[in-house]
DNA sequence: GATGAATGAGGTTTCATTCAT
DNA sequence: TATGAATGAAACCTCATTCAT
C-alpha cells in the first residue's frame, strides 16, 4: 500500500483543500487513492470501488464527500490547476526576471526548469489531465479556461523583454511547451526507470530555442 | 450516421486487411465504427454495444470476429502502426534524401511535411493511440515495438547525411517529434475548429531546428 | 413461491452462517433460492438470474454477497460439508457405540438410520453435491478433502471395535456407502413419489452386509 | 488431439449407426467429439463450439445433423443405451446361467464382471448418465423406459434359478447395482489414477451378497 | 461523518441456432 | 455435404449511486 507520505500527496491535498476546505481523514484519503488509481488506470479504467479499496474506506464515503465520480475527478484537478498554476507561474516569472535581469538564456533556463519541477512534483495528476484532455470535455474545458490566460501573460513577458519585434508568439509558446512535455513524457511516462539527466536536457532545449541543432555553421545567416 | 467513405478510413481498412485478410463488409464496418467510437470517446468510454449501433450490425458480431473489445482495439491499431508506418518512413527518407541531395533543410521540411499529411491521413487512430497509450500496457509496449527500430533508423540516416559531428540524437529526434505532434495535438484535437496553415508551420519548425527562434544577434556562438 | 421455512433450509443456513457470519435477510434468501435451484437445474443449467428471481432480490445482491455464480455453490457446499459431516460423524459414531455397546448390528443400523437422516435432511444440497462431483473440479477437491478423513475414521472406530482380523477396510466403507447412495438416490431422485420403508431398508441393509442375501439355504446361518 | 481410435469409440459409433444409419466421417467426428465433451464438462458446461473445434468441423455441421444440441445428447445416448444395454444383458444372461448350470454365485461372478466390462468400455458414457440423469428429465424418463424392462428381466431370471423363496427382489437388485456402480464411480472417476483390482472387487462383492462381511466368528458359516 | 446493504442499468461475452452459398 | 457469417437472447458480472442506520 502506498503511504501518500510525500511532497506530491501533500501538494496535491494542500490544493484540494483550498477549495473544499480542512479535509477530513477519510476524505484525504480518497482523494489520494483517487488520484493514484486515475493516473494509474485513467478515469474511465477506475470504478469508485478500487478507490474505496485503495484508500480502505466505504464507497459510500466518497459520494458523501463529492457527490459523483466525475466531481471527484473535476474537484481535484481544478484546484490543483487553478490555484497552483496560475498564480504560481506568474509571480515566479517576474522574480525569475528581476533575478537574471536582461540575460533572456537565463531567465529561459530558469523557468524551464522551475515548470519541470513543477510537471515533476504535480506528476500523477499531470498524467490524468493528458489523458482525460482528449476525452473528457468537462476537463477540457476547464483546462483551457484557466491554462489560457497564463499563456497569454507569460508569452507577453518574454516579448516585453526582449530586443526586437517578435512575430509568432503562440507558436513559440506552443514550441515551448511540446518540447518540455514531450520531454516530461518520455521521462516520465514513457521510460519511467531510465536514468534521466534532467538539467543537461534544459540546456538541450534552451540552445535549441536560442540557436537550433547548429547542424550546418556554413548556412548560418550572416 | 458517417459513412466511412473517405481517405481516412478506405486507409485503415488496408491496414487491417494486410493482417486479417479481406474484411468482410460488416467486419469493415466494425473495424470503422470502433475507431470512430474510440477516437471521440476512449477505449474505455466506449462500449461494444455503441459500436455495434454506429456500425449497425449485432454485437455478437463484433466477438466473432475480433474476440474481445480489447483485441478489437489492437487488431486494429497495430497493422495501423506496424505495415504503414514502419517500411513507410524508411523507403520514403530514403527517398526524400535522394531527390534533395544535400540540402538537409529541404529533406527536414519534406518529411515534416510528409509526417503531417500522415497523422492527418490516420487522425483518429492517432488519437486513440495518443490516449491509451498511457493507460494500456499492452498498447504501450506494442508501440514502443514497433516505434523504436523506426527512430532509431530515421536517427541514423539523418546523421549519416550530416557534415559535422552530431551528438544528442536521440535528444533530436525527440524534439522533433515533440514539435510535430505537440504541433498537431492543438490543431486536431484541441482547437479542431480554427484555421491553421500546415505549410507555414513546417516552415517556423524548420528554421527553429536549424536556427532558433533567432532572438538575439549579438548573442550568437562566433 | 417457496417460502423456505422448514428444517432442511434452516439447518442449511445455520451451517453457510457458521463461515459467513450472520447473514443478512437478503443473503440468506441467495442462498435458500440458490439451493433450491441447483438442485433443480444443475449448476450450469440455473443462471443467477433464475436466482434472483426465485429470492425475490435484485441480481446484484448475489453478486455483493458472493463474488462469483461458482463462489456462490462453494460457500453454501462447503460450510454443509464441513461443519456438519465432518464433527457430526465422529462424535454420534462414538455416542452410538457407547450406548450399544458391543452390540455391532445395533450400531450399524443405528449409524445407518443416522446417515440417512441426514441424507434426507440435506437432500437438496446432497444432490447438488451429486451431479457436480463428476464435473465440477474444485467442488470435487473439496469433498474428497472434508470427506476423506472422516471415512478414515469411521472406518478405523469399526475395526477398533471388532473382535476378529478385518481386512479390506476400504471395500467395506465403500460398499456401505453405495448401499446407502444407492437407496438414497432411487427413493428421493428417481421416484421421489413412491411409498419408501426407510427403516425395512436399513434393516435390510444390515442384514446384507452381516449375512448376505441369504441365498443358499445349506450355507444359511443356524 | 484425441484420435477417437478405440474400443470406446467405435463400440459408440456402431451403436449409434444402428439408429442413423451410417455415419459421414464428419458426422462420426461430431459423435465422438461430443461425447468426451459432455463426459468432461457436463451436457450444459459443454458449447457447441467447444464440441466443433474438438472435431475440427463447423458448427453448423453438428445442426445439420442433430437438428438441435439436445438432440445431439438424446441421439448418442438412446441408441448406446438401447441396442446395446437392452438385448446384450438378457442374451448374455442366458447364456451364462446355461454356461454355470446352477452355480449361483458362479453367475453371479460372470455376470458381475461382464457388467462392469460394459461400464468400463462405455465409460465416457456412463458418466454422460449419471450426470445428467438427475437434471435433464428427457433423458432421465428415456433410461427409466429403457432401462427397467432389463432390471425386471434379469430379476427374474435370478429369481427363478434360486431354490428358496426370494422376497425383496427389488432391494436385492438395487443393492446389486449400487455396489457395482459405487465401484465404478469411485475407480473411474473419482480416483481414476490409482491402481484397481476389478477382479478382486468382484470377488468381494459376490462374497458380500453372498454371505455379508463376516464380522461375527460366533455367527459364521461353518 | 461514515458505512453496509442494496440495486437498476448497463458492461462484455457466450450461446444455440439460421441461412446463403 | 459442409460451412462462414451472422445474430437475438441471455449469460455472468460491474458500475455508480442511494438509503437507512
Amino acid at each position: 500500500m502506498s503511504s501518500f507520505e510525500n511532497d506530491t500527496y501533500t501538494a496535491i491535498a494542500n490544493a484540494v483543500a483550498l477549495e473544499e476546505g480542512r479535509l477530513s481523514p477519510k476524505k484525504r484519503l480518497a482523494v489520494f487513492a483517487a488520484v493514484e488509481c486515475f493516473a494509474e488506470l485513467g478515469y474511465e479504467g477506475t470504478s469508485t470501488k478500487m478507490i474505496a479499496d485503495r484508500a480502505e474506506i466505504a464507497e459510500a464515503t466518497i459520494f458523501r464527500h463529492f457527490g459523483t465520480k466525475s466531481q471527484l475527478l473535476m474537484r481535484i484537478a481544478e484546484p490543483v490547476v487553478k490555484h497552483l498554476l496560475a498564480p504560481a507561474v506568474h509571480q515566479e516569472a517576474e522574480a525569475l526576471m528581476a533575478q537574471h535581469k536582461g540575460n533572456l538564456k537565463e531567465i529561459a533556463r530558469a523557468i524551464l526548469k522551475s515548470r519541470l519541477a513543477f510537471l515533476r512534483l504535480y506528476e500523477p495528476l499531470v498524467k490524468i489531465l493528458l489523458q482525460e484532455i482528449l476525452v473528457n470535455e468537462d476537463l477540457r474545458v476547464m483546462i483551457i479556461t484557466q491554462v489560457a490566460p497564463v499563456i497569454k501573460r507569460a508569452s507577453g513577458n518574454i516579448m516585453a523583454n526582449s530586443s526586437g519585434p517578435l512575430p509568432e508568439h503562440e507558436r513559440m509558446m506552443r514550441s515551448i511547451v511540446s518540447l518540455l512535455l514531450g520531454y516530461f513524457f518520455h521521462r516520465s511516462f514513457l521510460q519511467p526507470d531510465r536514468e534521466w539527466d534532467d538539467d543537461g536536457e534544459v540546456d538541450f532545449l534552451v540552445n535549441l530555442v536560442f540557436h537550433g541543432f547548429g547542424f550546418d555553421p556554413i548556412e548560418k545567416r550572416p
